[in-house]
DNA sequence: ATTAGTGTACTATAACACTAGTACACTATG
DNA sequence: CATAGTGTACTAGTGTTATAGTACACTAAT
């Protein structure tokens, strides 16, 4: 359901949100829906539970989730529209590797290629 | 002549090799060059001279580079080919990059909208 | 009431990236 | 030779990130 890569100098607290986030967005999780067990999600992502405990409790301060304790943590009515703000963030994070990828020589052809190709294998 | 994002949890060592790279993948600095200097390149991009040193020392184990002391790092005749072979590396991130933005819910149009202006803006 | 599963909280430890400071060795230049 | 600029090397310390372990509080199901 969700995917990290602990190999990404991104911190795994930081690419936690970011998923959680990211499958609001794409409708397979909505508000009021019941989100991952911290215990579950740190075990099939293979990290530690207090890594994920980090990440929902950052979501919840930010008012993304509700956690209720003995229970578990829901999707909060305004996550969608945190979501929706949070697409500046995305467009940073887009805009910094389009960076990366020019300072490290990758040519204007190949960056519109990659966008194109991308595209296209898309669902 | 180089620029890093002291913002990013990219290492900023690991910028600076990618920058080096870039410079060569670009053609602004080719084999037989002489690298800008240790002491010179930290206090332009205002990190700790170590920093740069280290990243430097990389490169030069990697062949990359080659330090003559007390004179300076010189770009190495294998450059232009590792170069070549990195450029893969940085289409592969570049290309998660995309992926992880449209996780995030940016519309096509965004990503489109925001590789021209990046475009635009650049020297 | 008991049990299992859940969130919460805290300390300690380790690894990594980076900073800061210092000292030394070498080369080019005058 | 003297000087300035260069690369190299080492130690110590800081902050961040993640791990490991433990304990506690609450809820749902039986």
């Amino acid at each position: 359901m969700l995917q990290i890569d602990p190999a990404s100098p991104v911190p795994i607290n930081d690419q936690i949100k970011a998923g959680l986030r990211g499958l609001v967005a794409r409708g397979l999780l909505k508000p009021g829906d019941l989100a991952p067990s911290i215990r579950g999600l740190a075990a099939s992502l293979k990290v530690n539970p207090n890594t994920v405990a980090r990440a929902f409790r950052e979501l919840a301060l930010e008012g993304f989730l509700e956690s209720r304790r003995g229970d578990g943590n829901y999707v909060s009515d305004k996550a969608k529209r945190q979501v929706q703000q949070n697409l500046g963030g995305v467009r940073a994070g887009l805009n910094e590797a389009l960076l990366s990828a020019r300072r490290g020589g990758l040519p204007w052809r190949e960056v519109e290629a990659l966008v194109q190709k991308v595209r296209a294998e898309e669902p």
